[in-house]
DNA sequence: ACCTGTGAATAGTTTCACAGCT
DNA sequence: AGCTGTGAAACTATTCACAGGT
């Protein structure tokens, strides 16, 4: 198909796919892109142009079906598939993020947490099988482990992504503010640091102020 | 001055401000365009024209003073006040973020916690002051918070999000999957939905690998 | 030699407008 | 009347190139 799919369309389209899910429960089973833009706040025609890049899908005269719609969107994008993550850092945030339900409830699966500290591998109450921090290059190979979240302090963070790369991880969430370097581009990393988002909310509270 | 920052500039600035300051913790005394552009990954032009979208401040010759850099951005993007924020569900993840001290160090003050449980505001341990939720409003108000962070379900944040507007809240964090509806346009909405960056992330890799 | 600041050129994204279908 | 799909236009953002300073 289209062999680029600019990163905005990727953002919002990966939002939609979880708005449909909403939709679906709800029991709806058709929607225009004037309705999803209604509840998304996405223009409806960046909708369309969207839906578009990945081929054709709508019933023209009405619009698209729910389901049939999500599944498009989950193959095109290879949501599809579950993917294996793991966890990095078991402290507080790393115990919210293993307690949280919607994720494998959206196809992620966490395989495998990881700490550094040997009495918190002990004490820790988790499903999933855990295991010290120097073996996360070992474990993340052997286990075939798809995407790599850090709950880690900074200071940790750098080497953490590159044993996780060095596993084989193809994608990271990063919790940390570490800016992570990355010798093989072909990884994705997302950074999501709580005092970042901050300033960058707290710039345009100031900035609508002046 | 120029009246209107592009937002893909306001990010990028409000994460070199942060960057900044750990320059200025190891430090360092003056940074070129191009040494910021390979610690934070921005493409060195962008850097400079990011900065000079508010004003002049580099010794042309020679680079920019960290210090100096940092003391301008952090006036001119209104990060030099330290700001009011609230927290409401103090569920795990609110108490991992209540317990995360680079906020406060950050400039961000959490000076009130809510939660609809009664038994969990007597349970939960803070420094800060807890409140049960029908109280945001009032309290908000009253404290004059100006952000708020939402780490409730899903299925209050709708709900929590108006008790803040109403109350005053200039900006808000959502944790929640959520997609907020606001009456209120002037009001700064950010989203940090774990599961959507996931989504996110792996549609990227499943897209680099067809 | 290396730096910032900046207009001009390029690339990328969103918005518009409407053809064609139900 | 309301819908999708889509080329064209408008807009926004990034990248380039270089003038001018240290």
């Amino acid at each position: 198909m289209d062999h680029k799919i600019p990163n905005p369309t990727l953002e919002r389209l990966s939002m939609l796919y979880r708005l449909l899910e909403q939709l679906i429960a709800r029991g709806e089973k058709t929607v225009s892109s004037t309705r999803l833009a209604a509840v998304s706040g996405i223009a409806a025609h960046s909708i369309r142009k969207d839906i578009n890049c990945l081929g054709e899908v709508g019933a023209v005269g009405s619009g698209y079906d729910v389901a049939g719609l999500r599944g498009f969107l989950g193959e095109r994008l290879g949501l599809d598939v579950k993917r294996k993550a793991c966890l990095v850092g078991l402290g507080r945030l790393g115990s919210a993020i293993m307690a949280y339900e919607r994720l494998s409830a959206s196809g992620f699966e966490i395989v495998a947490g990881f700490d550094s500290s040997i009495n918190r591998l002990e004490t820790f109450h988790s499903n999933a099988p855990l295991f010290p921090a120097f073996e996360i290059t070992e474990q993340v190979h052997r286990i075939g482990i798809d995407l790599g979240i850090i709950a880690t302090p900074q200071s940790a963070a750098q080497d953490i992504a590159e044993r996780l790369i060095a596993g084989g991880v193809q994608g990271i969430l990063n919790f940390t503010p570490a800016l992570i370097r990355r010798g093989d581009a072909r990884v994705s990393i997302i950074d999501m640091d709580l005092v970042r988002e901050m300033t960058i909310l707290s710039a345009k509270v100031a900035q609508k102020q002046s």
